[in-house]
DNA sequence: TTGAAAGCGCTAACAC
DNA sequence: GTGTTAGCGCTTTCAA
């Protein structure tokens, strides 16, 4: 900038101020001045540097995606989603988007560091159980919206999990199931809690009866899951419903090679909803959620705190029934 | 940092100088100051502010990824292999990524003024053709190394095509095919052209009758396609190689509502070979390239100019055969 | 072994 | 309408 500014004969703050503008204060310049200093800044191919820029203003306009300890898989439609979601939003209020990975290596004050080190100018947080990071991330002033799974005292944006354990407890009510086995999230997300916790009630008030199974990380089904899927037929559940679409799939594969068919011999539900390219081998039933949304309303509830605005503690948005053929 | 020198009562660099043990030059500090220096640093929970550094020391640690002028979708197997690549490697070489999506509204001169602010050390470029950003980067000073495509005079990781194309025409003639529709890239990527044409070459030494179709850029069939495959048995193609797994996923479908099976009425192809989760409704066959440690090696190579080693102008990987049950 | 000076590239505030 | 000063947080070079 300094070469400009020679260049055009000016001194480097009129410069500074002739190119970006910011007339605000005193500083004006003419407009041959103006002409001349941006002449002479396309002349030299002048970038303003975006380093300079945050040291002295503050902020980077980079926004942090951090999806707590695990490795971000983009291959999940989950992440694809959220990934998705975030890359729109952040183009549109011209931000950069800088992804923390796994950080399975790493202390807890490193991953601390690295988020509040001066980078990013906001955080967006799949928020694991008992990660120590939140307790640290509370303390910090760096802005943070959490996804997926509301957090005391972070905002939140978040699917309505009750009404979509609901809406599958009705639906399977209606279609006149009784026995139903249910496989929980073995990690104990607040999300994936509150969703068993509203079908359990809702199955109650229909009087079903409801077995739960917290299985493996992986998916695959535990040694007493197949004993249960083995029982006869008149004593077996009729259904099962997984907290999350992915597992679900696998289950659908697991069963296949058992020789049980879905949905004749069991049906199969999911909760996510995620429309999958290319398409699995079968239409799963499941709630639908906007994750898409999610991440988009994360960003801008983020882009708010950034400029120091308040917003509510957790903003929920609304999931709908999608029938597929599996139940 | 400041607060913490006065904290420990020494000079502001002295703390530097103590925290970060880059006592190279003639300074050096004792251990008892260095002990309460970072003492002192601990107290007060100092983090060193990456942005300053990065000033200072004209490096960010952070590489970027910018997918060409198409948003960066990461359903796509394709990019969620990339992704997931550039991940792990920029966690081992302690880098952070930052994720350049779609510019689609963006002008060349906007992008190319993203790219080379400062903000990142190096680039990872999936490029497309004749993007005029290219141009622009090869007269800027920022490393670069492309993924999949090769491109003049940039260094680039690549996977190889021809080979890879050899091995499904021998495959293909080893089953007897004669007749063969070829989908090519609607777009025209350097890898993608040179794998249409080491097709070509291939089929020829075996005598076989290739008939190529560049299609939409959404993969859907055309008319003059489908009149193709409503041409009599004995006269129409025996087998479709489509550029992309992601495509044939898709013709797969659409031949499933033409009420044409697959492989027995006609053979089906790929190039890609990404396992995919959930599983799809059947396996292609298909060339498995290694896009991940493609991703990878990048990442690698983009560090290694960084450092101001110089890097092959193209590095190939090996491909292969991969048999489903579509041919 | 420690401190002082200079500067990375830029701009808000003020004085001319 | 234009130039000067100061400082964002840090480190390398040199002098004490």
């Amino acid at each position: 900038m300094s070469d400009v500014a020679r260049l055009a004969g000016v001194n480097r703050v009129t410069a500074s101020v002739a190119l970006n503008g910011s007339s605000r204060a005193g500083t004006r310049v003419s407009d041959a001045t103006r002409l001349r200093v941006i002449e002479a800044a396309k002349e030299l191919g002048y970038t303003p540097n975006a380093i300079a820029l945050a040291l002295r203003g503050q902020r980077t306009n980079i926004i942090g995606y951090y999806s707590g300890y695990e490795f971000l898989d983009a291959h999940d439609p989950f992440n694809a989603t959220i990934l998705n979601g975030l890359q729109r939003r952040c183009q549109m209020h011209r931000q950069d988007l800088l992804i923390f990975g796994s950080y399975q290596r790493n202390s807890v004050e490193e991953v601390y560091a690295s988020l509040v080190n001066g980078k990013i100018d906001g955080l967006i947080l799949l928020p694991t159980p008992h990660s120590p990071v939140l307790d640290e991330l509370l303390q910090s002033h760096l802005p943070v919206i959490a996804v997926a799974n509301p957090v005391p005292n972070i905002a939140s944006v978040t699917v309505d999990d009750i009404t979509g354990s609901r809406l599958l407890a009705e639906y399977l009510a209606q279609k006149k199931h009784q026995r139903i086995l249910y496989r929980a999230d073995p990690g104990e997300h607040t999300s994936t809690t509150r969703r068993l916790e509203a079908f359990l009630e809702a199955a109650a008030s229909f009087d079903m009866d409801v077995q739960v199974s917290r299985g493996e990380k992986n998916g695959r089904l535990r040694a007493e899951e197949i004993d249960i899927l083995r029982t006869p037929q008149e004593l077996r559940p009729t259904v099962i419903v997984s907290w999350v679409d992915s597992h679900a799939y696998m289950l659908l594969e697991e069963l296949r090679e058992l020789n049980i068919r879905v949905p004749d011999d069991i049906a199969v539900v999911g909760f996510d909803g995620i429309r999958l390219t290319p398409r699995p081998f079968c239409a799963l039933t499941s709630i639908r959620a906007p994750w898409n949304e999610v991440a988009e309303t994360a960003v801008d509830l983020l882009m708010m705190l950034i400029d120091g605005e308040k917003v509510e503690q957790e903003t929920m948005l609304p999931v709908e029934l999608a029938i597929g053929d599996t139940a």
